[in-house]
DNA sequence: TGAAGCCGCTGAAAGGATTCATCGTCGGGA
DNA sequence: TCCCGACGATGAATCCTTTCAGCGGCTTCA
């Protein structure tokens, strides 16, 4: 079985709360089809029917009606959509005219055979992640003027970046934009070479893709200072599972931003003559919230904790305000500074790596390749810790 | 000019906070273009120069390379891929392995000149919204076994639904869902004419798009009865701004979900012979949170504030816990009950209408159109009103 | 006045996958 | 042995846009 072929839709509709429907429950073609398995061969056909016998849907026009419509070329219209060189003006005011009039949009797919598609993909491992949206509205911003659109193409539950990746580029997207992600540096680099890659997050160096990197270094050295300072030294750093099983490619190429702050404290931790705490969670809250619960009926709990990013910072807190404690009893830090930390009932010390401006820096780094920058740029932003609330001096 | 030609970078990089770069600086061809302004022709003629001269990257294998490799034609090969009727289970085998030896992908663009292009558009209007965030989650999880892959239509600043739409259309996606946009209804049929749609959110009837939309009368009068039997007298609603200008086809075609909720909470305001209060804000939270300090500086203020939404609520919780105040003061509701609202910290009472299960049958809704519904449905999610500690009663 | 060069525009080819009408082959029945 | 139907595979046409080579007409310069 290829990858592109057969499916099925999962039959049954799960209720788990009331829907109401209204209009048919019947679905025209429910029964098997004759060949097997229902086929995009199929759905498009009996779409393209579906179509017809609604009837009135004249075909959109092509840029062949818009040049009829103007009296000149497909190729003087296609110049003059272009913006390019050799057009008097005579002629755009009739094509822009024709335009108009027959409400005329190029087709990206045809563009794209020969073309641009003016498309700049984003590669989002996590769509409710306030980091990543933090990414997006920065590149939404960066490219507000510009023709290009962005598109987000997020990843399905266990799927791996690479499937994202790939499907942005089988759409001929112009740029893409990985975050973070779990790839081979080499297959990576193969992507690059025929469309400009932007990659955030990880410490990696590439000839032929351009990276950001928050300076998770600095970052989190600042947190540890800031705990100790504060008096903390049964400290216990939650962070998300590495990659299983660990990578070829692991080290090698550069860490994952979480694989850095976690040495930073291992460091740290040495340094002092401390033991490091490690523990593994899930990327989503849920299992940090239960794994702190049980931390906190330990024998001898942590004072503080430090959290490998704001999410997870997030269901710390919320186990420890479930057991009545606050953070006298054990203090918090995070990473990544998502809005709601700034929120005063969570106030969660952070550190802002602004997400933000990594986003506005990737889309430009895409537009600079686009423009024809060949050599690969590596961006580095400032890490700056924000105190909170969230982190205070231990009781004892 | 014309909507699709025409952009300059915006010169100069904005640097609010340390950015550090290493690598080239220059970008190769910065200096004027001979034609104008950098148009997209030249972008992608520098781009193939540069692929080139970077060298070594063999143009990626079409299908024609497969049917060589494997001694078919290039319909056999097309056939196999699409998994359609009529393929022996030796041609079968023989152009799998072909496919695999050349890592063959097909090109989404060339696909959906003819057919399909295995695409489903969301549009979002706000990319951080948390609600909007399930969704896309629901649709995510409908869509892993099928062969189709989302893409986000993010909305740039200041931008309309209409453009985000727009652009999804034209890039040939199978289905679109779009999620409460502010759109003319007769707009979105011609655009569903051609391309099956689900509307999420208004309370619109078309013939010719799918919609759904959660029970809004019932969330807000579950709202309103839970306060009034707390005790609460004076509530303020606060909401998000209407459609300015007012669109000719508001009221006439069904309401936006926000416009809902406040009729009902006027309805039940003037029903108790109480006086309404109406506040308008922006979509974001900030200036909830400012209207909200405001409101408690007046010299009456609310014993209870209903948000249109938790994005709100959550402005509003921010600014009452700036002014020392809990929910004994004034307590707070929201509307759609994302995922922070449980976090205990937060505890927002809001109304579930199960942002999640939307997405799903969003998803489903589009999969039936593909295998050929071609009738209207339109589907209603119950909402459940979930109580938690923002919403007491009143101190006096 | 002739040659050269530029300008504005045009026709045709290219790009990759799908689909339709068609063709060849094979097995079985008469 | 011949014919027919079913099955499998094929070539060509098609989708829409961009790009390239080229073509008159005009200007400029020798």
């Amino acid at each position: 079985m290829n990858p592109f072929s057969g499916f099925t839709l999962s039959e049954g509709r799960i209720e788990c709360q009331p829907v109401y429907r209204i209009g048919n429950t019947a679905v025209t073609s429910a029964e098997p089809q004759p060949d097997g398995p229902l086929s995009p061969v199929s759905a498009s056909a009996s779409r393209s029917a579906s179509a017809q016998s609604s009837g009135a849907s004249p075909r959109p026009s092509t840029i062949q009606d818009v040049a009829r419509e103007a009296g000149v070329s497909r190729a003087a219209v296609s110049k003059v959509i272009r913006n390019a060189y050799g057009v008097s003006d005579k002629m755009r005011a009739q094509v822009e005219e024709a335009i108009e009039r027959l409400g005329y949009r190029p087709r990206v797919a045809a563009r794209a055979m020969r073309g641009a598609s003016f498309t700049l993909g984003f590669e989002i491992p996590q769509v409710g992640n306030d980091f990543l949206t933090m990414i997006v509205d920065g590149a939404t911003e960066a490219l507000a003027e510009t023709p290009y659109q962005m598109i987000i193409a997020p990843l399905g539950r266990d799927q791996k970046s690479d499937v994202a990746i790939n499907s942005l580029a089988d759409r001929q997207v112009d740029g893409i934009v990985a975050i973070s992600p779990r790839v081979d540096p080499a297959w990576l680099e193969r992507i690059a070479e025929r469309t400009p890659v932007v990659m955030i997050g990880r410490h990696d160096r590439s000839d032929r893709y351009d990276t950001i990197t928050g300076d998770d270094r600095s970052g989190a050295e600042q947190v540890m200072s800031h705990l100790v300072e504060q008096g903390h030294r049964r400290i216990t750093h939650l962070t998300i599972h590495p990659s299983r099983p660990e990578p070829p490619w692991a080290g090698q190429a550069g860490d994952e931003p979480h694989v850095v702050r976690t040495a930073v404290y291992r460091d740290r931790m040495q340094a002092l003559g401390l033991e490091p705490s490690v523990i593994h969670t899930l990327f989503d809250g849920s299992e940090a919230h239960a794994t702190t619960r049980k931390l906190l009926d330990s024998p001898e709990p942590p004072t503080a904790i430090f959290a490998g990013n704001d999410t997870l910072a997030i269901g710390v807190l919320s186990a420890i305000a479930e057991a009545g404690l606050d953070e006298r009893d054990v203090s918090v830090v995070g990473y990544d500074d998502i809005p709601i930390a700034r929120h005063p009932l969570v106030s969660l010390t952070s550190v802002d790596q602004s997400g933000v401006l990594m986003g506005r820096e990737a889309a430009r780094l895409l537009l600079e390749r686009l423009e024809g920058r060949t050599e690969a740029v590596q961006l580095q932003i400032a890490a700056t810790l924000r105190e909170r609330r969230s982190s205070a001096p231990p009781r004892c």
